[in-house]
DNA sequence: ATTATATATATCAAACTGATATAGATAGCT
DNA sequence: AGCTATCTATATCAGTTTGATATATATAAT
């Protein structure tokens, strides 16, 4: 997805900062994406010479001054325009789409050059990460207000709950079948 | 993982011109990592420069040269010293680790934006979409010669298995909970 | 006092991709 | 025979992105 698009899409959930913007990549959407520092700022920039977003300097008393970007009509139709052209492109993508990128996996495919009792602490610390990664997804607990926008999102209790049930079956998959490593 | 120990693990499932590894990417890989030309060249060129790969100029009658590269010694030491001193790195990524980059999650977070009629037929291509991937992952049919290297290994046995399995709760969880997003 | 951590923006070298260039061969179409 | 498309094969590079670092202020812990 552009970069454009994506920031548009975050900052139609509510005004937000770059930093705020970042906070999102590393808190409830850690899994499923991330930009950088790198990216979020200029993309920001751009989007508000070209009048996608306002911008309102904000003095805080007791942390740094921070920068928060509203989105405009035109942002908001600029997005919608952008989801629908490139929808049917974003089917065939991640999470059996067209690349996972796993270390682990690769990891995996050459575990014959690993010492047994290596890859037997291997596999045991992704069964213990995986589950907590499982409990993460569970957790329903409070989170920061600012984020709370998002998890109230429908679609977000739907990639949760999808999020849930396959690193479960990965997790089952990965105790019953370990032994075909060996 | 580092360009370099991937090409050389590749390179240690027997000796291979870039062509053919950037083949075995978008062939049998294709779901789970990728390099690009541009990255394998370079990498092959550097690893032959520091003897961790040998490399063959093949004159073929019908087709292009070719230059086959073989693994060294040094270069299998390397390669079994970086995924040892690595692994624990490897444990967190990807398919519930860090990250998976997933455009179709951003799009469904985004649902709400889409007509319900678009949101209905990228759900159903969806579908469609991974039980054509399931097929593929299933296919134990024969395979060009030169990536049955590759289907033969355990590891990749064990990666079939797991694709599979994720993507079968995968789709029965979408069937199933397809309604929450409306 | 000093170190660590958090908020906040900005920049940049290094890495990587996607596209393009080059080149010989084959295959199908008219 | 000529034309277009596709495949094998290597190489390069502009443009994008990351991960690290810089800068600045403030709080909390040791």
């Amino acid at each position: 997805m552009q970069k454009d698009t994506l920031c548009l899409g975050l900052l139609s959930l509510g005004p937000r900062s770059g930093y705020e913007i970042k906070q999102m990549f590393e808190g409830p959407l850690s899994d499923f994406y991330s930009l950088s520092f790198g990216t979020i700022y200029p993309t920001l920039n751009k989007l508000q010479s070209e009048k996608y977003v306002s911008c309102k300097q904000l003095s805080q008393s007791k942390k740094p001054d921070k920068k928060v970007y509203t989105i405009t009509k035109k942002g908001k139709d600029l997005m919608k325009e952008n989801l629908l052209g490139d929808a049917s492109a974003y089917i065939r993508s991640g999470n059996f789409g067209d690349q996972i990128k796993s270390e682990f996996f690769l990891l995996l495919l050459f575990a014959k050059y690993l010492p047994e009792e290596t890859l037997e602490t291997v596999l045991n610390e992704r069964v213990l990460f995986l589950q907590q990664k499982l409990e993460q997804f569970k957790y329903d607990g409070p989170v920061p207000s600012d984020l709370q926008a998002l998890r109230n999102e429908k679609s977000i209790t739907f990639i949760r709950g999808l999020a849930t049930t396959l690193i479960e079956s990965g997790l089952n998959y990965m105790e019953k079948n370990r032994g075909k490593l060996y």
